[in-house]
RNA sequence: GCCGUGUUGGUCAAGGGGUUAAGACGCCUCCCUUUCACGGAGGAAUCACGGGUUCGAAUCCCGUACAUGGUACCA
C-alpha cells in the first residue's frame, strides 16, 4: 500500500471553529497512527470572503492544539505551493482538458440570465431550481451554441464559467469510510461551476486537483460536503481514474447544544461559551469571537474533548492523550450522526486534565492568570505547591485567579456576613490571643499550627468548628478554598498574623 | 419542494437478534469536610412511531415522522 498522505485544507475567511479544529485531528490522528503525512493546504480562492491574517490564525491554533502539519504553507514540502491562489494556473488547464473532452463546457450566462432561470423554474412549480441537464440546452453556453459562436464570444472576451457537464440517467456510487455505500441519481445532480469568470477554482475542481496533485490517499471533511461528493467523484473518473480517488470519510456535524442546527459562532456569544480554537478578532470589523485558549482550558483537554465529539474507542475511557488517541484512533469507531455541543462536559474534561496536571507543567499558564490580577510571581517553588495545593477546584484556568491568589496577596474585603452574626467578645479574645501564641510557636508547620489554635479553643471553651469560618475569611477573605491550618502554614506565620489583625481592625 | 444523511435517558454514548440496555456529563439524595471543591455510595431518566421477518427485535427489512446538511461564479 502506497503511502498515507491526509490533508485539511480550511478557507481563511475567519476564525477556526469547532468542527474545522475536530476535521484536522482526525486527519492528523489518522495519518499518525498509519505512519502518514498530514498536509495542510490552504483555500484561499474566494476573493470577496477571504480576510487578512486568518491564515495565520489557522496556523497559530493548530500549533496550541499540538496539531502541526507535515506540509504546509508555514512548513513548505515537495509539493509546494500549498496555497490555492499559487496554484491558480494548474487548475485551467485541467478545466480544459475536461471540456475538450466533453465533460464540460463554457457557460456565457449572467447573474440575470441566471435569476430569470431560476424565476421561470419556479413559476413553472419545478421541483428543483438547479442549473442541470434539464435546462442547459435552453442557456446561454456551448453546448448550445454553435462552435463558431462559442470561438467568437470567447475571442470577444466575454465572461464565462466552466462547468461540469452531468451525464443523465447514472448512477454515482462510492464507499465512504464511515457511512458505506453512498449512491446518487445523476440527474438530481447540477451542472457545477468548475472555474470561476475570475480564473480562480470553485472548491470542487480545486480539491480533486489538488488531491491528485499532492498524491493524497485519504480525505476527511465535514458532511455537509456530502452532497457534493457525486461532482468529485466524476471529475476524479473523467481527469484521473476512480482508481486514483482518495478514500474518503465524511465526519458528523457538531450541532448547537439548544435548538437545532449546525453550531455557529453566533451560538457561542448566545450562549456564553467559545466555539473557536483561540480568540479571533476579526480585521473587518474589529469584532472579537472568544476561543477556548484564553477561556482557560489547556490544549490537551480541548484535543480530548474534541476526539470524544463523535469518537470512542468502545471501552468507557473518556481521558485520552494526543498519544493514546493516535494509537487508539479508528475510522470505523467515528459516529454517523451529528453531536450536540455540550459546554458542561466541555468544562469537566479541562478539570480532569488540570487535575492530571503537575503544578510544574501548571505554573506558566498560571502565573500568567496571576499576571492579569496583578500579581507577580516570585517564587516559583512556591507557586508550583500553591497550584498543587488548590488545582483541583479549578475547572478552568482562569480560577486560578480566585483559588490561588490569595495566596500572593492578602484579601482587602471579606465576607463579613459570613462572619458577623456569630461574632462576640469571647471569639475576639480567642483571635487575640491566638495571634500571641502564633508569635511564639516554635515550629510553623501545619500540625503545630493546628495544634495550638485547637488547644486554646479548648481552654477558652469554644468549639474550634465555630472558629475555623472566621479564621478563614480572615485568610482568604471568603469561604473557598483547602484546609485553614494549609493555608496559614503556606503564607507563613507574618502573613497569617497581618491577616488576622487586618481583619480585626475592619470589623 | 427536491436530493443526501441520520435518529439509544436532558446531553455524549456502549451495545448490531436472547443483556437487570454499560459508562460519562448534568441533575437529586446521602457520606466525607463545621468552607468551597475533590472523592465515595445511591437515585430519577432512554431504544422516535407503525408495520413486517423471527420462537424471540433497541439490534434485520419496509414505510412514516422528525432532525440535519446541500440545493451559489462559498467553502
Amino acid at each position: 500500500m502506497s503511502t498515507i498522505r491526509v490533508r485539511f485544507a480550511p478557507s481563511p475567511t475567519g476564525g477556526l471553529h469547532l468542527g474545522g479544529v475536530r476535521t484536522v485531528l482526525f486527519n492528523y490522528l489518522f495519518a499518525k497512527k498509519h505512519g502518514g503525512k498530514f498536509i495542510l493546504r490552504i483555500e484561499d480562492t474566494d476573493q470577496t470572503r477571504y480576510v487578512e491574517g486568518a491564515e495565520q490564525y489557522i496556523m497559530d491554533c493548530l500549533q496550541w492544539c499540538g496539531l502541526e502539519p507535515d506540509e504546509s504553507p508555514v512548513h513548505g514540502g515537495p509539493y509546494a505551493p500549498y496555497r490555492q491562489s499559487e496554484r491558480k494556473d494548474m487548475y485551467r488547464k485541467y478545466a480544459e482538458q475536461l471540456v475538450a473532452d466533453g465533460h464540460a463546457y463554457y457557460a456565457f450566462d449572467t447573474p440575470a440570465e441566471l435569476e430569470a432561470m431560476r424565476e421561470e423554474l419556479k413559476a413553472k412549480g419545478s421541483s428543483s431550481l438547479q442549473y442541470d441537464q434539464t435546462v442547459r440546452m435552453g442557456m446561454h453556453n456551448s453546448l448550445r451554441l454553435l462552435p463558431e459562436e462559442t470561438q467568437q464570444l470567447l475571442d470577444a472576451g466575454t465572461p464565462y464559467v466552466i462547468r461540469i457537464k452531468v451525464p443523465a440517467n447514472e448512477t454515482v456510487s462510492f464507499t465512504d469510510m464511515i457511512r458505506d455505500e453512498i449512491s446518487f441519481d445523476t440527474n438530481t445532480v447540477d451542472d457545477k461551476v468548475l472555474l470561476k469568470a475570475d480564473g480562480m477554482p470553485t472548491y470542487h475542481l480545486a480539491v480533486v486537483v489538488d488531491d491528485y496533485l499532492m498524491e493524497i490517499s485519504h480525505a476527511f471533511r465535514g458532511e455537509e460536503w456530502l452532497p457534493s461528493a457525486p461532482v468529485h467523484i466524476l471529475l476524479w473518473k473523467y481527469l484521473f481514474g476512480l482508481e486514483n480517488m482518495p478514500k474518503w470519510a465524511h465526519l458528523p456535524l457538531i450541532l448547537k447544544p439548544d435548538g437545532n442546527g449546525k453550531l455557529s459562532k453566533r451560538d457561542g456569544d448566545r450562549l456564553g461559551f467559545p466555539v473557536y480554537a483561540m480568540d479571533w478578532k476579526d480585521p473587518k470589523n474589529g469584532e472579537l469571537t472568544k476561543g477556548f485558549k484564553e477561556l482557560g482550558f489547556l490544549p490537551a483537554a480541548f484535543v480530548n474533548l474534541l476526539a470524544a465529539l463523535g469518537w470512542n474507542d468502545g471501552t468507557g475511557q473518556e481521558i485520552f492523550t494526543l498519544e493514546e488517541l493516535c494509537d487508539k484512533f479508528s475510522i470505523d469507531r467515528v459516529h454517523k450522526g451529528g453531536a450536540k455541543f455540550d459546554f458542561e462536559k466541555a468544562k469537566w474534561y479541562n478539570a480532569e486534565w488540570i487535575k492530571r496536571t503537575s503544578g510544574g507543567d501548571l505554573a506558566n499558564d498560571v502565573k500568567a492568570v496571576l499576571a492579569a490580577q496583578q500579581i507577580a510571581v516570585t517564587d516559583d517553588a512556591y507557586l508550583i505547591q500553591v497550584i498543587d495545593l488548590v488545582k483541583e477546584r479549578c475547572t478552568l484556568l482562569n480560577d486560578f485567579a480566585t483559588q490561588a491568589g490569595f495566596f500572593f496577596m492578602a484579601p482587602t474585603q471579606w465576607d463579613m456576613e459570613a462572619v458577623k452574626p456569630k461574632w462576640n467578645e469571647d471569639k475576639k479574645a480567642f483571635f487575640e490571643a491566638l495571634m500571641e501564641q502564633y508569635n511564639s510557636l516554635p515550629n510553623w508547620d501545619v500540625a503545630s499550627i493546628e495544634q495550638t489554635f485547637k488547644d486554646l479553643a479548648t481552654a477558652k471553651n469554644i468549639k474550634p468548628g465555630e472558629l475555623q469560618l472566621p479564621m478563614r475569611v480572615m485568610l482568604v477573605g471568603d469561604k473557598f478554598g483547602p484546609a485553614v491550618f494549609e493555608i496559614a502554614a503556606m503564607i507563613g506565620r507574618t502573613g497569617t498574623i497581618q491577616r488576622i489583625q487586618a481583619f480585626m481592625g475592619a470589623l
